[in-house]
DNA sequence: TCAGGAATCGAACGGACGTTCCCATACATA
DNA sequence: TATGTATGGGAACGTCCGTTCGATTCCTGA
């Protein structure tokens, strides 16, 4: 039986890590109910009864892969809201964050973003408290630009849901051999949320001037989140 | 043995309709993989073997779901871009037909929208395509607005799964007790994909002004997707 | 009235699933 | 070397799943 938390579990981790990579990524071809325990055993080349000394249920194993990424995101998002910048240099550090760990965990994202129901009661609950806390956090943001802006009758809670649809869409369509790099697409996301699609001056600067007071010389310095791509590595 | 199409099927497609109404709460609530035929019986009031007379197999089942959503959604959304209109005012009516279909066929669309990797084969190519021409649809609408309007450095594509992200992403918040109206939520989402939240404008104009020369007097005139709600009515 | 297809049903089949029981090994500490 | 705990595996249990078979009922048209 795993125990609570102890001394040097950094073996016991290292495998946990290894065992939610490859359910992320198979979670994120077939579907949570898609998928079965014993394809994660094919994949992590490990018995059936061995992955559950690591999780008692196929759901808390979900609930792990979600927690940890809404963890991260929670914490970096905080950090952003309580540095002393300006709202609008806020918002897109929120997006550039947000959008740098979605593309870079994208199959974590993907589960996060489909699997909404399928956990209950419990880990329902733990799950969706730190959703709704990360809600808030931007929710806050954008609240915080349109007083800044004077931006009149701006709905906080509908634009930041809509902007939060057009980053976790992304899972959806994204191809890296033909939409652009990542550092683009953020700058387009950003550029239509703040400026929309008619911003007619958008020819007339640079590249990435009519941007870059949100990024001044720290860009990305609060992407904290830790480095992705495969699961095991 | 049911026939391909024959003269007076009016019994045998309402009664289609039905199961693939209460098929797409099934699957709205559960997912795909979690919900199971029995549910789908249980929910019809018909035998297992009862349904299997009105399709082949599961995979089917959403097949057909998904495929009439998109058959109407692009018919609709074609005879928007032949219309006559301003490119402008062709996106805003593309974007009000699309959201009006959904807010109606919030089940079917919020299928739509997460299985996307359920199907194989040649479901998944009869689906695939008709999603591929509709995306189509819009990206050359965004792209004529582009060159419409001058608006330089958009990338179309971009631009336009960023609009569908922002449209699709709302079965995962949107509840009508909290949230504004159809009409509204249109209306802002219309505003920050043209202006962005950092509209100045905004709150110097009223209510609709600043969209209204997208709906001049035929507001809906395309919306011709059959009233829905629930799937027995 | 009755033939024949349309529509529906009860019951079952084979398989895959999540989970568990019980046992084997690895390894740190005394 | 003994011992207890961490780590893993083989094999099975009970359940639910999608699907099918054979038979029955309904309904229309001659």
């Amino acid at each position: 039986m795993p125990r609570d938390s102890g001394s040097s579990t950094t073996h016991h981790d290292e495998r946990l890590r290894e065992i939610l990579g490859h359910s992320a990524r198979i979670f994120a071809e077939k579907g949570f109910d898609g998928a079965s325990i014993r394809e994660i055993s094919r994949a992590t080349g490990m018995s059936l009864a061995g992955l559950y000394y690591y999780f008692r249920t196929k759901e808390e194993l979900l609930c792990l892969i979600q927690e940890r990424c809404l963890a991260t995101l929670l914490e970096s998002g905080r950090k952003i809201a309580e540095s002393g910048k300006t709202p609008r240099e806020k918002v897109a550090l929120f997006v550039r964050n947000h959008l740098g760990f979605f593309l870079h965990n994208m199959n974590e994202m993907k589960v996060m973003s489909r699997e909404d129901t399928a956990l209950t009661a419990d880990y329902e609950k733990r799950v969706l408290d730190l959703k709704r806390l990360y809600l808030k956090v931007l929710v806050d943001l954008v609240e915080e630009l349109r007083r800044h802006e004077r931006a009149g009758k701006l709905n906080a809670r509908v634009a930041a849901l809509s902007l939060f649809g057009m980053m976790n869409w992304i899972y959806a369509w994204y191809r890296p051999d033909r939409d652009p790099s990542l550092g683009d697409l953020i700058e387009q996301m950003l550029r239509i949320f703040f400026f929309g699609v008619l911003d007619r001056g958008a020819e007339d600067r640079g590249a990435d001037d009519c941007l870059f007071e949100c990024f001044p010389a720290d860009r990305g310095s609060f992407a904290l989140w830790p480095g992705s791509g495969g699961p095991v590595q």
